[in-house]
RNA sequence: CGGGGCGUGGCUCAGCCUGGUAGAGCACCUGGUUCGGGACCAGGGGGUCGGAGGUUCAAAUCCUCUCGCCCCGACCA
């Protein structure tokens, strides 16, 4: 073993990908400071270097969701049992995981409070007291909240007793608006997920066996990690009028007869950070998309003499200027750091783009840039930085966007039995295409014999054309998170 | 919830089998030299060995219980 490899192993070993998945995405978690394990098991912290992707994640989801016309409010966190039973296969769906609230203060409640594993039950019990006319539908609304669900396994931001979401939750005055906003809302995700994130997604209908407890039917993205495995990554539910019969959220139509009204809920979690983590990492750590990086370009500067530092240093503050705030920039002054050992932080942390700058730079009035995803290079002058920045963060967005999809399609492939899918899962993973006729039976003896479970039927079956007969849909399949 | 593994300075771990004065590397602090891919020298600080009980003259080490984390499976955003 080389000197510079035996080095690194002490510095700041990072386990391969290809050597154990799980544990690379542990310790990318943690080395990069997203988060950290709280005092509570299964809680976490997320780290300001975490929250930041966050808020950025929630800035660009909130815009979109919003431009649909969705307004934001606020429920509260404790739910009165009697409420939460009202919709027998919704508790029954969440019952093993509440975690209840019995005291307050000293003294015992009457009631039982659940600390909330999503909200249908509050806003429903609200709904029904603000809807009284047509006039009022339909009613849309979303929240950024926690949640909490008492989970056996959890595994950071993948999934976690508390976690951080939006939940909206809208009322229609008859089923084809309802379903018209899921649709809509599952194609927020998806362009939210492949243009904000660089995920490809396939957007999709659950079957039955996975549809969320309560909804009538619930739609998914499903996205491909880089360990073969799927996530889903956002969920948009067609509720029916089952809340509303239960909460009894009525309205007059316009012949003056009391109708209900047709529901749908659609979040998406804290859980997209680790599908980030996932789509797009490697084995130098994180790779961060642009859009939602916290730092979109780190300026390393560089210097031996004093002189040296006396020239890099105006330069850096003209390249501070030159930016302005078209770009999220950081500048790594640390003394006590080498500029070699700067690089390998900020790969690790994902920061999309490097600009190096040492007296060589500055005698050409230039920056060096390094791109996180392919390790280009490309000398920028100084006034053409505040174009060329901008849109080299874009092409990085599109890099890996690119890269990422091509990952995908290169594990997708297309089975027509269960045996074929039994051999292909023998060797292989990602997604399986398979002609499906709704059956629950087949579903279950594919679960049985391969650990893969459907993950969607895909709302655009075209890349399999031919694939599904007649009476039949493409189901996609993959072992899954 | 089953099966396996692990808890020892901030991090990664040695020490445990065979009980007897808590260690290493990295990180951190001070000073100096350094800086274009994880710098070096010198000096220094920091740990009730996850927690609670027990055995023993004596427990990081042996026993019991408990908490937490990781990995693999069954359930879920």
């Amino acid at each position: 073993m080389s000197d510079v490899q035996d080095r690194k192993r002490f510095v700041e070993d990072l386990t391969d990908q290809g050597d154990d998945f799980s544990r690379w995405y542990t310790e990318v978690v943690r080395k990069a400071q997203l988060a950290d394990y709280a005092p509570v098991r299964g809680c976490m912290v997320i780290r300001p270097y975490g929250f930041g992707i966050w808020e950025n994640m929630q800035r660009l989801l909130d815009a979109r969701i919003k431009a649909t016309g969705a307004q934001n409010a606020y429920f509260p966190i404790l739910i009165p049992e009697s409420l939460l039973q009202l919709e027998a296969d919704h508790v029954e769906g969440f019952a093993p995981e509440v975690a209840w609230v019995t005291q307050g203060g000293s003294e015992p409640l009457e009631e039982r409070l659940a600390i909330r594993p999503t909200s249908e039950a509050i806003i429903c019990r609200m709904y029904s007291r603000w809807i009284e006319s047509y006039r009022d539908l339909p009613v849309m609304m979303n929240q950024w909240c926690n949640a909490m669900r008492w989970e056996k396994v959890t595994r950071l931001f993948l999934r976690t007793t508390e976690f951080l979401w939006q939940e909206g939750h809208t009322a229609h005055a008859n089923h084809a608006e309802a379903t018209d906003e899921v649709l809509r809302m599952l194609e927020v995700y998806r362009s939210f997920a492949e243009e904000d994130l660089a995920i490809p997604v396939h957007a999709g209908r659950k079957s039955l066996a996975e549809k969320f407890a309560g909804a009538e039917m619930t739609y998914s993205i499903e996205a491909l990690m880089r360990d073969g495995k799927a996530l889903q990554t956002a969920t948009s539910h067609d509720l029916g009028q089952h809340f509303a019969k239960v909460f009894d959220i009525t309205y007059q139509d316009e012949t003056g007869a009391r109708q209900h009204v047709w529901q749908t809920s659609w979040g998406a979690s804290t859980r997209m950070i680790g599908a980030v983590i996932m789509s797009h990492g490697d084995d130098q750590g994180l790779k961060l998309p642009p859009r939602i990086a916290p730092i979109q370009a780190v300026v390393v500067p560089i210097w031996r003499k004093d002189e040296e530092r006396a020239q890099v240093r105006p330069f850096v503050e003209r390249v501070r200027e030159a930016l302005g705030d078209r770009v999220r920039l950081h500048v790594d002054d640390r003394d006590q750091y080498t500029p070699g050992w700067k690089y390998n932080e900020h790969e690790l942390r994902g920061v999309p783009i490097r600009l190096e700058v040492g007296p060589k730079d500055v005698t050409k009035g230039a920056v060096m840039s390094v791109r996180r995803d392919g390790r280009q290079k490309e000398s920028i002058p100084l006034e053409a930085l505040a174009e060329r920045l901008p849109a080299l963060l874009d092409e990085v967005q599109r890099a890996m966007f690119d890269a990422a999809r091509a990952f995908r399609d290169e594990n997708t492939a297309t089975c027509r039995t269960v045996a074929e899918m039994e051999a292909h899962f023998v060797a292989r993973r990602g997604f399986v295409a398979v002609p499906w006729d709704g059956s629950a039976a087949f579903e279950a003896e594919v679960k049985e014999k391969t650990g893969a479970t459907l993950r969607c039927v895909p709302l655009d079956p075209s890349p399999w054309k031919g694939l599904a007969g007649p009476g039949q849909d493409v189901g996609l399949f993959a072992r899954a998170y």
